[in-house]
DNA sequence: CTGAAAGCGCTTACAG
DNA sequence: CTGAAAGCGCTTACAG
């Protein structure tokens, strides 16, 4: 059933349909029930692709989650709980405008091709990057040829970084760490270990600065012995936990994540350490097992939600309107004090 | 740029550009180059919308996540503990195979006629639906339309039903619950409540099914006074419990997922009681925080990673193969037997 | 092996 | 207010 069909029986024009079914004003009541009818009877929904054809813009966005970790599928499920609260918004946000999401996963630098394909052969109006390193090469192309691009996380170099011509939104990293170690601080730890993210993203980079901040700030000496590297998963921490332990126990830790604020518990938990009796533990994210763990974890809240929904929305304006449209948003963030920590 | 350009530049019809981007056999190895030199070049991609409408299949399809549940954006996240597990695997084992997926959450009545929409105006080929309730009647319509359908979790009634005509998933919810009980049993447990999930979905109902059978197969009396009604939700848990515990306090409870398992554990903590001591507890469905409760809670594991695989094969296939291709698949559940429940 | 032409199903100036 | 016609960018018989 097409729009051809669809107008014979009503007796109208294909144009007539069209206008019709895009709700145009030009059309007299009569006519319009007229359709509609016909329209209801026969369950008519204009073809997608020939609209698109035609000149209409497709309603589609896509969300490409990078995830170049190569571990296990349990792994996977893992990370998942910092992508999916984010997911989740970014779909439900587009679904209240009548956008559709389209989500890809990027598990290794070939899947970019997959991803460019999707703005390239029009498929999608625009994407988000959520999870990328700094600087990723593929994401600059695609908003180099001039497509409509948010991206979590990534730094800009200058005034003419090609960064500048996307919707970017970072987190305050810098600043929550620093609350972080500062709030360890305050409660008179001295000996303060830090496991740090993955280099290759902002965040980790920035939340060392933060850590570091903080403790010159406060006039204690930073020990490289107490800075140990990571890689935000859960794994990683367990192994950063073992390597702290059989260095030298700090009274307290800081670490980059909650996933590997996980993977240090267990390692403490193993040496028979209490927390927050013998070391104190602060995360970064706010995942949902984080409320869950046995003292609830002390961590930074990364507001995933409001800024799921900053990307969509302004991703949509920025298709809708022609012009050129980017922004650029700094998201604060907040300690979230549970019971991991005390003061000694 | 599209493929007369290219073709004008390559000094060949769009004809023979379409069949070497199509890799069709017909091209001599010289022509080919020289075409996909200047495709390379230009980086030229079909544009999507065209090959559809002039007849390839579309490589997308469509995610329906049903949750009617009204609650906060908090509880959202919950309940995707369920959901975000299926939802990836979906989206790794489609984009395998060169398909993307285009995810809709349902979250009222309503929100079916956009999942219809991406069924009749053609832009997925297939769809998925999961979190309906048993007999859902706009998934039965799609299915009657002649659309290519995945269901997880829903009866069939007979030899004529619609839902014969689909592929469809269910676990064995019986005999998870039936196992989960009898494990409570074999513990020596006489008092055993149950807190019943949805009952509009086949889950809830074939739980408490299983429940009941484990309980007769035992000669232990069904008290309905245990059997307390929720709703899957974490927060449905919660006021169960508080119910049972004003009631009569059982020896262990079987409740009908993980969130509620949570809620219940609250309330029983709440009421200074010890879980297994004063109370065994064992859940459904093995979601991630699962483990990392205190103490870990034992649960029917639900393969939710298989499952969605099963699901998107058996799709593509049936949107590849033109011939009507169905399947039912059920998919036997495992006891995850961690530290919740004492013998006494 | 290859090109000209039809056709996929719409929308949108254009003309009236 | 409404219809005839062009055009969106492909693929695919068809003919050679």
């Amino acid at each position: 059933m097409n729009s051809l069909e669809i107008a014979k029986i009503a007796g109208v024009s294909r144009s007539t349909v069209s206008r019709v079914v895009n709700n145009y004003g030009n059309v007299p009541k009569e006519t319009r029930d007229k359709v509609l009818e016909v329209v209801k009877k026969y369950n008519y929904v204009p073809h997608a692709s020939a609209r698109m054809l035609a000149g209409m813009k497709s309603r589609i966005i896509g969300l490409f989650i990078i995830d170049m970790k190569e571990e296990s599928s349990y792994h996977k499920m893992t990370t998942s709980s910092y992508f999916s609260p984010f997911t989740n918004a970014v779909i439900d946000t587009a679904n209240k405008q009548q956008y559709n999401i389209l989500i890809s996963l990027i598990n290794k630098p070939r899947d970019f091709k997959n991803a460019k394909e999707m703005f390239y052969n029009k498929t999608i109006s625009g994407g988000i990057f959520i999870g990328g390193n700094n600087n990723e090469p593929d994401i600059r192309e695609i908003i180099e040829e001039g497509y409509k691009v948010a991206v979590i996380e990534q730094d800009i170099n200058d005034e003419q970084d090609t960064f500048n011509k996307c919707i970017l939104i970072n987190s305050d990293s810098f600043g929550g760490a620093f609350d972080a170690t500062n709030y360890l601080i305050k409660l008179g730890h001295k000996k303060i270990s830090h496991i740090v993210g993955d280099m290759g993203h902002r965040t980790g980079f920035l939340r060392l600065e933060g850590y570091k901040k903080a403790l010159s700030d406060a006039g204690i000496i930073i020990k490289n012995n107490l800075i140990i590297k990571g890689n935000y998963t859960e794994e990683s921490g367990y192994k950063a936990g073992l390597k702290l332990l059989s260095r030298e126990i700090p009274t307290a830790i800081f670490a980059g994540n909650d996933s590997m604020s996980i993977g240090v518990i267990r390692a403490i938990q193993e040496a028979n350490l209490k927390i927050p009796d013998d070391i104190s533990i602060v995360g970064f994210d706010d995942i949902e097992v984080a409320r869950y763990l046995q003292p609830a974890l002390t961590t930074v809240k990364i507001p995933l939600f409001e800024m799921a929904s900053i990307a969509v929305n302004n991703l949509i304006k920025a298709s809708e309107e022609d012009n050129s449209f980017y922004a650029n948003y700094k998201i604060p963030l907040e300690l979230v004090i549970r019971n991991s920590c005390r003061s000694i």
